[in-house]
DNA sequence: ATGAAAGCGCTAACAG
DNA sequence: CTGTTAGCGCTTTCAT
């Protein structure tokens, strides 16, 4: 079209995107394949006006090198796995979606693994070095031993965490005592003094602190002067479901909290909906506070602390880039924490005065 | 380790699923590579002793085949794409978990493509022959226009849709008509007339009955003889802020309806707010109903049609497995309408008297 | 700075 | 039924 008489079969432009490989863009920059392969690869050593021949054609013939070819010689597939607990989780949803466009964007694809629980963990573990077929891998609010780690780093494949930090691979997360301080002290400053805790089941979860939300609660009392009252804490699961059940053992306390902190929010929502049967009002009988402001929050007047999930599933992605393009990791992991923020809505009030 | 004496470097076997590679099996099973490719891959003409010779060799080496090496000599990519418009919804998340479970029980991989609006579409479309990753690609809850699949499909790739259903290639869904009339019967049922509809902006939506959800809402008032007043319909986003607006607006109307039926939990929850906040009771002065079950439906106590989420993305699997393992696809694409039901809870009763 | 050539691990004719 | 021989498209020494 553009003059080309070099094209010995005058078709490579006609089917654009077809299977233009690199010789094809080679020829038409009239260089070799391998100075194209270069060229197009960043490598040093290649003359500037070629580098930009070679860059011109590709784009022209809308070359797209094949990952197949490329991992098969050497090469990086392009490809990164995020291992997931439960896709349908609005936390975990968030987090890939944010992870997708920065790795989008940098032309990776992200290929999921749901990984429930540990044994779900080890077989990945043990299967994937074998498929080899992927770059990195990024974990989700779950934590990964040394000895997992270890293997995959000996195989070059990057790790990186997210939702939760973790002390020997670099991870994006949130201070987690310092959110559970900001929604406990709020309800402190109401004059809340007998709070009770729903405290998410330890799936495995990710953190240098376990617990850190469960501490932020006991630090916060202690430092109000309040001795924190183990009977006030009930462990359930992270859904509705666990923050319904564990209410109700709240209530059935001989003195039951006059607020509840809950570790997230859809354990807060299930509270409210045992609250409600109950005939209880909230916040006027007993206030609730949750983390993470899920959209449902804003939707049933949630008070909450907000944490910026799609965000964290951004930065993820960015440090799995920093280090698959700049060389080695940095000595110690960088262990990121995104700041959280009290949301005020309508389940939180001062102590209603008792009937 | 057991006998072998016909491994030269004796490493073999110290370094499972490291990078043992077809030959090491076939050398260990003593015969040619391509003999071990045709037994392991079930190829005909292949005697029986040898290829239980061979399989015991692979397994034994903890053989893998390399994707890429397949992939590059002709074979499949063992990857399937899925397109997803917004990974966080929990809609998308049961779809995505399901269809995760179905793959990865056939040992394919999921590789994720957050596709938004047409556009992005049409990029992925655009650019997804020239990278040849994937086999096949399933397609959530929105339309490909015709010259979309036919590019995939002489590309080979096998197409399926989920979570709606679409005429040219095979769909997993629900009857959004008949999902429709069971919620919008219930209201009538109660006795309800004056039923306004919150429908969801339509986002390219797929179905080959684009709003079965609007039309049943006109039936089935025409069949209870009450003639559809389009001002109780006002179309808004598919999420909670979408409800919350139209709720308002249709409180704005000179005569509100008495019940609203809500194309979705999360735009019904939206709903709810909005009532709550005008000093509303539900369902004392307004019955709200919605279609999904979201986790949080059972949370507040939302009257909704359930539609089985999870078990659509298994379906949609399942049909990409079974094009792809058995031959082409069968003349008519199979369209599955998966079974929708009512669940009663406390957002719907009667019409309340008028004050 | 660039080219020639040798694979990476597997599949697919084509011969025996 | 099984072995031989070519590549698939790309990266990489090793020369030049």
């Amino acid at each position: 079209m553009t003059g080309d008489t070099t094209d010995p079969q005058g078709t490579a432009a006609l089917r654009p995107s077809s299977r233009v490989t690199l010789d094809d863009v080679a020829r038409h920059a009239g260089v070799s394949s391998a100075t194209a392969s270069r060229a197009l690869g960043d490598h040093p050593h290649v003359a500037e006006a070629t580098r930009r021949r070679v860059r011109e054609a590709a784009a022209l013939l809308d070359y797209v090198a094949s990952p197949e070819a490329t991992r098969l010689a050497g090469g990086p597939t392009g490809r990164v796995a995020v291992l997931v607990p439960h896709p349908s989780r609005w936390f975990f949803g968030e987090l890939i979606e944010g992870l997708e466009a920065e790795l989008r964007a940098a032309e990776l694809d992200l290929v999921l693994f749901r990984v429930g629980g540990p044994e779900e963990r080890h077989a990945f573990f043990a299967r994937l070095p074998a498929r080899r077929g992927v770059d990195a891998v990024v974990v989700l609010a779950f934590a990964v031993d040394e000895v997992e780690h270890a293997r995959l780093a000996s195989l070059g494949v990057v790790v990186v965490a997210a939702g939760g930090r973790v002390a020997s691979y670099p991870s994006v997360g949130i201070d987690d005592h310092r959110a559970g301080r900001q929604a406990v002290d709020h309800l402190l400053h109401l004059g809340h003094r007998r709070i009770g805790m729903l405290a998410g089941g330890d799936e495995q979860r990710l953190s240098p602190d376990p617990d850190g939300r469960a501490s932020a609660w006991r630090a916060a009392l202690r430092d109000a002067a309040t001795e924190p009252d183990d009977d006030l804490v009930v462990t359930v699961p992270w859904d509705g479901e666990g923050g319904a059940e564990g209410m109700s053992r709240l209530l059935g306390l001989r003195a039951p909290p006059t607020a509840v902190f809950a570790h997230c929010d859809e354990m807060a929502l299930g509270a409210m909906r045992t609250l409600r049967r109950a005939g209880l009002r909230v916040p006027e009988d007993i206030s609730v506070i949750g983390i993470d402001d899920h959209p449902l929050a804003a939707l049933t007047d949630l008070t909450t602390v907000a944490q910026p999930v799609r965000e964290q599933g951004r930065r993820a992605g960015a440090m799995v880039l920093d280090t698959l393009r700049g060389g080695p990791p940095p000595r110690v992991p960088p262990a990121e924490m995104l700041p959280t923020r009290l949301v005020l809505r309508g389940t939180t009030s001062p102590p209603g005065v008792p009937r």
